[in-house]
DNA sequence: TGTACATCAGTGAACGCGCGTTCACTGATGTAC
DNA sequence: TGTACATCAGTGAACGCGCGTTCACTGATGTAC
């Protein structure tokens, strides 16, 4: 960001210091959870006093928000090299997959519980509005057809979407790539979320397979 | 629990007080989340002293512990009446629906982002069973038909299920009923996870279609 | 190249706070005879 | 029915702790002439 050129060495070190903060800050979280970050305890991690992270983050608050935003942004660019690549929802899905196992508390940062309190600042919605862009692109190229079993398979048939939501304006039923994306997105989620939370433990059997099966059902036709 | 004719006075007030502890725990989780609870506040919002709620759970943990085993029950509860009563797949999704959403706080504590460190107890995996087990009654009755879009839609052709998990035996492919089961848990759970987080605000539609039509796909003939 | 000044990273002390939890205690409620 | 004792809910003081955050400061690094 900004032309590198002019990239003084202070402004290195301090990006870098930054970067490392960052770093401490998500085997933070990995361990105890987001809510538990705490800025003291990576300042001591860091061999520093507390109050020299002021210089690099405002406060506690900035220093999450800023998380959030890099693990969106993973994401997003994740999204775009695939997609740029050419690669289909399958890809789009395997690569969705590799980066929640990545790491999972960055997933829940992001697809998990959230805090009662907390707005996403414009920036960040931003970042989530690309993604779902990605998406979309991914979704239209995968040709007219929804995934299996929804209603309006082919037609305008059965029950319309009334989309009555925020009232600005009586919408129309979700274009069929949107319908697409949304079943991806949600079904997606739902084996990855709970898949790293643990409730499949014990269970015998592969939540790959699961997962696999789950990107199938959106792509297969439905005869 | 325990015959109600022995019940004294004192254990009536004990168990009354204690309901009254939860009540304002839950309060708590809903303002602030759960990483927020904190057994001082709830004493002064009941205007007690700290220390006495210790009358009434041991420490901290066992509080919330006890709010997870009885968000579960009442889950199951909903599930086992409804399935006593001979609902099918749509009556329980229908029901797993109202559940959510009459407290999303309660909802996130059981499917929510896990604390890193917790180990439910065996009381709580036992309930967990329990839902699992009315779910699969419900499968078990919707036909032998798997969800739409799965492999070996009908005989076992297609890449197999291989369960190499937890290596205590090489498990078969799990039955149509699991796998029933598995899609009607993880779609649900993808849709209301992320409605309920906020991830759908400012998409013009209506999540309750979408979640209706997550329902659909499960129960609807491959053709 | 050398000097004078400005910038800025990091320190250490201090703030007020709320947390979980213990302990010795008071006082009311229930039980036994 | 009345008295002696046991049970137990709740209090208040105290513990140590770690948190986020502020402030005045030192000392090193960079900049201007």
């Amino acid at each position: 960001m900004g032309e590198p050129g002019t990239r003084t060495p202070r402004e290195r070190y301090r990006a870098q210091v930054q970067e490392e903060i960052k770093q401490h800050a998500w085997g933070q979280i990995a361990t105890a959870g987001a809510s538990a970050l705490s800025l003291n305890a990576i300042a001591k991690q860091m061999g520093m006093s507390g109050p020299a992270l002021y210089r690099y983050f405002t406060n506690r608050d900035e220093l999450i928000t800023e998380l959030v935003k890099d693990a969106y942004r993973s994401l997003a660019d994740t999204f775009a090299a695939r997609t740029a690549a050419g690669t289909d929802l399958d890809g789009l899905a395997q690569a969705l997959r590799r980066w929640a196992l990545d790491d999972p508390q960055r997933y829940f940062l992001v697809y998990g519980t959230p805090v009662p309190g907390y707005e996403a600042p414009d920036d960040t919605t931003r970042i989530t509005t690309e993604i779902l862009g990605h998406l979309l692109e991914a979704c239209a190229a995968a040709g007219p057809r929804g995934p299996v079993g929804w209603h309006g398979d082919g037609a305008g048939d059965g029950p319309a979407w009334h989309g009555d939501r925020a009232g600005e304006d009586p919408t129309r039923p979700p274009s069929p790539e949107l319908r697409l994306a949304l079943a991806f997105w949600t079904r997606l989620h739902g084996v990855l979320s709970l898949e790293l939370a643990g409730h499949f433990t014990g269970m015998a059997f592969d939540p790959a397979e699961l997962y696999a099966d789950e990107v199938r059902s959106l792509t297969a036709a439905g005869h």
